[in-house]
DNA sequence: GTCTATAAACTGATAGAC
DNA sequence: GTCTATCAGTTTATAGAC
């Protein structure tokens, strides 16, 4: 039950969290309504009570969870940590966020770039330019302190770190060999000390 | 002029690399024939003068890139070089293929998972395992020889190192700021050396 | 909250003229 | 090689009954 208590809002969620993962599995554009209304045991019409278009669902969808995303990264942006351990918290929110939002993670991956076209998901570009900021303010510390090696360019090392995160939503599965804690241990190891011997 | 000299084939090739290009930026399923069509300058009926279907579009483009890749990665693979060095080379030919081939990579990356699934696009998933098998060799090689360190899952490595080259096609220009090799160069130092400072 | 019924637009594809 | 004309199926969305 949703926090005000009410039914509507639970069967709101629950009809979100259907099309979510078929949006996830099969990519926004080719998922019809029809998909969704089938998933959930009813008629396509009758996704119209709970939402004024499909449009509408994956913007829930992917508002809710640059949200929550957003108030994970500004509670380590704003604590004392020196760039090293706000580097590594996250990338390990990063993953966590996977394990627990798939659905809207892959969505975001796979058809932000073409939704963000539009008009009504302006917000995705703005929360894009807002993510680089964050990241990129503690690659640039972490480069400043000598925390992080500084040969390299701070922008390739920003997308060589977002991609490789979140490119994981691909093939990472809850419950697989690995558990996002244990995939972020050893994405990390890499990250920061490399491949090679040593 | 193709090489046998005939417009028509010429005329062919057109016709898919602008269907690539939106394929690529709207993705698959998103992009109507419509769309091509109009894109080329003709109207939707004459397409299906040169190609089956929309399927058959995306089938050559993608076969036909993957069929070049495997050549280049085999001539590396049979070559005398250690391990280290066919890591370094496969890396490098796969940035330079984002280059030379941006619009089939990024089909591929977006839109293959669920081609997959269609029987007639079997050949993705038997190329799919064939790729891992190159790569996984030359990664357990550079494990036992020590030219990788051995502390580290080798599936999650091969991920990593597979994920990290291909994604860049989602933001790699040719002409923009680094040119494929400079990447490839940054992109090597981080997955050898690591991020920390040296 | 769901169903019945249906509209209006879009989509992949075809047949035959030029 | 392209156009004209068109079909059959699909898709998002709506109006009102239950």
């Amino acid at each position: 039950m949703a926090s005000n208590g009410t039914n509507a809002s639970s069967r709101r969620a629950e009809l979100l969290a259907i099309a979510a993962e078929l949006f996830a599995a099969r990519g926004f554009r080719a998922t019809t309504v029809r998909d969704i209304a089938d998933a959930a045991g009813i008629l396509s019409g009758s996704l119209y009570h709970h939402f004024d278009s499909k449009e509408s669902m994956v913007d829930e969808i992917l508002s809710t969870f640059q949200a929550g995303l957003f108030e994970e990264y500004d509670a380590v942006l704003t604590s004392a940590d020196d760039a090293r351990n706000k580097l590594e918290r996250l990338v390990r929110i990063s993953f966590d966020a996977i394990h627990r939002n798939r659905p809207a993670v892959a969505i975001f991956q796979n058809d932000a770039a073409v939704l963000a076209e539009d008009d009504r998901f302006d917000y995705l570009r703005t929360n894009n330019e807002r993510f680089r900021t964050m990241w990129m303010g503690v690659i640039d510390e972490g480069i400043r302190t000598g925390a992080l090696r500084d040969d390299l360019d701070p922008v390739l090392t920003y997308r060589f770190i977002r991609d490789t995160v979140w490119v994981a939503v691909a093939w990472y599965r809850p419950g697989g060999q690995f558990s996002a804690a244990e995939v972020a241990d050893q994405y990390l190891a890499i990250l920061l000390e490399g491949l090679g011997p040593r």
